[in-house]
DNA sequence: ATCCGGCCTGCGGAAACCCGCAAATGCCCT
DNA sequence: AGGGCATTTGCGGGTTTCCGCAGGCCGGAT
């Protein structure tokens, strides 16, 4: 069995790579690499089926290297590692697991007991795990956003990309009104308006903008990624129009 | 000499309190604070005249922290050491350094030599220090942004939060027409038209914000600091109009 | 079958945003 | 003093956003 480590944080590495050896000694080889990129050619080469992933890493994040490795070889089985507990990654993970593989998301706050735990039943098992905190994010004494809809997600995302409505019903498929609607219903759940204390009015679609940033139902990371698609987009759009 | 160490990542904190004890002999103690509220409070007790300082943590962060430290002990010498260069975090701190004090600004991700110079150049020697990457920050292959003014970056943030105009104009002391100058000046910097290809028209005030993150010119860290002033603002406004 | 709730769509208008034009102010330099 | 140069402000109008009203489609519960 060969395990890889993808961690762009020395300490963090360091720490990680001692409790692999403890938790499971049936790795005959544990691999490290230090971002995204580097991640996916050792996972490529190795024939690599166990990988302990950090999301946050600078270059290519976690996301999007757990994407293409699971493209690749889709019984790979990750457990990611993270500091964070954002909706918007547990969204971004969700989506691309496959159904034949096992994953599983583990704070770096968590004890060294859990961690020994979740790489026993994720990578050995084929379990998945995920903790509780994570799942419910408890931490930061945030409160979780009444859950949003798919198509809310995508509206939100695109408006915090700076896409016009316009735009962002040629990119959905819905017509403009439909958008406006989806916007109306993250105003809401968002709570855009609850500093609107009498003639104080914010400008709605920045300020939800902001509120997700800070309730983390987005994050910088995703942002990123779901700029690249964009980028993607555009060059496609514009091949088409001409 | 006492130092104290603010730093809620456990490993990080173990590797430089070694550091530390290896570049400072002169310590005979050595604290830990593990987020910016207890960072406060130990300073507080212990009259501590040189501290190493993380930026992110949950809770209170760095900036923050500093900020109550340098008011009550103007005098205390201050390395933050971070994972990242944003110019928000830059800002943030040249803002507040006092004139009698010496900081320095390090990366997590310098050599450990480098840390130990800075340490005995910023704590011993009251130097001030900032690591080159820092300053221009070159990493990550981000350009930087032509620099921006005092009053674009005030309106910058403030639009970020989701203030409307006139909230800005009110807010700032200006007319909105010159905030809807500042904005036109930041669609420019911040290239908010590269994207337009044809008929594809953007929200230029969330394109712009979308930007200002990923070129990290502000942060949501800084963001969240920014929110916690807009909501005093908002309840002092609200007394004066009632 | 009927009703209910959710999502989609068009219409129309108030408000906000975006921005060119032009005049006023202030600062620096010669 | 006078000539740039940057910043501020008002005016006016084109565009976009925000959203109530009203109607259509659809799946599920009564």
């Amino acid at each position: 069995m060969k395990v890889l480590l993808v961690e762009d944080d020395q300490f963090h590495a360091a720490y990680l790579r001692e409790t692999v050896q403890k938790a499971l000694p049936e790795a005959e080889e544990i691999v490290l690499a230090r971002d995204g990129h580097q991640g996916e050619t050792e996972a490529r080469r190795g024939a690599i089926g166990a990988i302990v992933m950090d999301l946050q890493m600078r270059g290519r994040n976690g996301i999007e290297a757990a994407r293409t490795i699971w493209r690749e070889r889709p019984a790979t089985r990750i457990l990611f590692w993270s500091n964070y507990s954002d909706e918007a990654y547990l969204r971004g993970i969700s989506r691309i697991v496959p159904k034949e593989s096992a994953y599983g998301y583990v704070l770096k706050t968590a004890s060294n007991d859990r961690l020994h735990l979740a790489l026993r039943s994720v990578l050995v098992e084929g379990q998945i795990v995920v903790d509780r905190e994570v799942h419910q994010f408890q931490q930061r004494q945030i409160r979780p956003v009444e859950v949003l809809t798919e198509a809310e997600y995508a509206v939100l995302v695109d408006v915090s990309l700076g896409l016009s409505d316009r735009m962002v019903a040629q990119r959905q498929g819905m017509s403009m009104r439909t958008v406006q609607n989806r916007l109306l219903s993250l105003y809401d759940k968002l709570e855009v308006e609850r500093a609107a204390d009498g003639d104080m009015q914010m400008n709605k679609r920045s300020r939800a903008v902001a509120r997700a940033l800070a309730l983390r139902v987005i994050n910088p990371e995703a942002l990123e990624t779901a700029e690249g698609e964009l980028q993607r987009w555009l060059v496609r759009q514009a091949r088409q129009g001409a």
